[in-house]
DNA sequence: ACAAAAGTGTTTTCATTACACCCATGG
DNA sequence: CCATGGGTGTAATGAAAACACTTTTGT
């Protein structure tokens, strides 16, 4: 193993991780936003995220960061893309490795531990002005959500265990913005066998009680393109 | 701008870039490899890439990797993915940003005037030994390949100017590793209208002439999935 | 005349869309 | 009794898949 050269070493560019992460709550999808605490961009509103320390991979880096910075944990977290636009950063030449980050409405809950002042959840249409190109990164992953909902079972990581048929649809038409045919979404939901009905059954609202499901895994699978 | 400090500094991984460059050559599907010169894995084959300079956009240096080592220039290039899998790299910790390119079979001709005992187009099916990860980063590639060519136009980047449906549909049948159907082929990739029909015909092969397409844009474009 | 690929339509199957009414509950 | 979401089926449309023979050329 050779020794690298300091003045080799300068010419790299240093790497961050910055981690969107969306939940949906009031009918609206949100993004978690964190105000920078020093410069650059000092006060503004930002992705959480930071700099990689050696020898950490990158993953566990985006949910070290979440953790630290809003409280959040056991989310699930896929990588986005690298960003790396000259310029992006106003220190010099920093690249970043973009995550995406999906979380239960009821896990937000657990950042109110946190200062509101300092970590909060922001709806995509009433996003204040960013950092960096965080707004960029944010539309990116906006995109990669609504395809992945499409072909993939990723929205059991924004409910809670078990939830109705409504529950569900509703979540997608928030995060597709666009209304869905209730019959045709309950029709094809269940024709991709990844819910299990349960016995229970959700009752209590002025309205008829409606069933509960689940998904059967809560791990992440690929399907073809559904919707 | 704050100063940066050396300690600081040191803690960051530093970052490369590898490039996946596909061909389809002989009725196969190869991938551009070349051999390494120096430590660590030295002489044996890798994919073309390497470290990244300061303020040189990450792109650029895939370009320019691929330019130094292979003489190759002027493709479809695309971001991959960021692999960061500890030990991936024995000089300690190295993130590589990976791109995938597409390049046609005659601009692997232009390569010749490299020593063919540094860089040599290998059938998929016959991978050497590779360094590092990069067979992960390859297996990867291919996946996203075959998608790509599903939903995208990217076809026009592996083939000359001017081909004919036979060409372009053994160039599917190539990538996805399966036979298609002539006609339903040919009806659905002269429906999806990227094609602009030639009054050429190619003719001099003992066999009934065929007429030649072309692409109408020879920039990337987003369709919906066609395969 | 033969080998080799070019060219060409129809039918069947399957997935997607559109669409409207009654039900069970809490207040 | 009323407001609220829960629950259900069928017909029309459009995309995908299966399938076989004739044509044109060079040798």
């Amino acid at each position: 193993m050779k020794k690298i050269k300091f003045e080799k070493l300068f010419e790299h560019p240093t790497a961050t991780v910055d981690v969107v992460v969306f939940s949906v709550e009031n009918g609206e999808l949100g993004v978690l936003l964190i105000r920078r605490k020093y410069s650059p961009f000092k006060n503004m509103w930002a992705l959480p995220g930071g700099f990689i320390r050696k020898n950490e991979e990158l993953a566990k880096a985006a949910r070290r960061e979440l953790g630290e910075e809003t409280g959040i944990s056991g989310v699930y977290l896929e990588q986005l893309y690298t960003f790396d636009a000259p310029g992006r950063d106003p220190r010099g030449r920093v690249i970043t490795v973009a995550y995406f980050a999906l979380v239960q409405q009821r896990a937000m809950k657990l950042k109110a531990s946190f200062d509101a002042k300092e970590a909060k959840l922001f709806a995509m249409r009433k996003l204040p002005k960013l950092a960096f190109d965080h707004k960029v990164i944010i539309d990116y992953a906006l995109i990669r959500l609504r395809n992945k909902i499409q072909y993939t079972n990723a929205a059991w990581s924004m409910l809670p265990e078990a939830f109705t048929l409504g529950e569900l649809q509703r979540l997608y038409e928030i995060i597709l913005g666009k209304r869905l045919d209730k019959r045709n979404f309950r029709k094809k939901i269940l024709s991709l066998g990844i819910l299990k009905t349960l016995r229970r059954i959700k009752k209590g609202l002025r309205q008829r009680p409606a069933r509960l499901f689940t998904f059967k895994t809560r791990k992440h699978i690929e399907l073809r393109r559904f919707f």
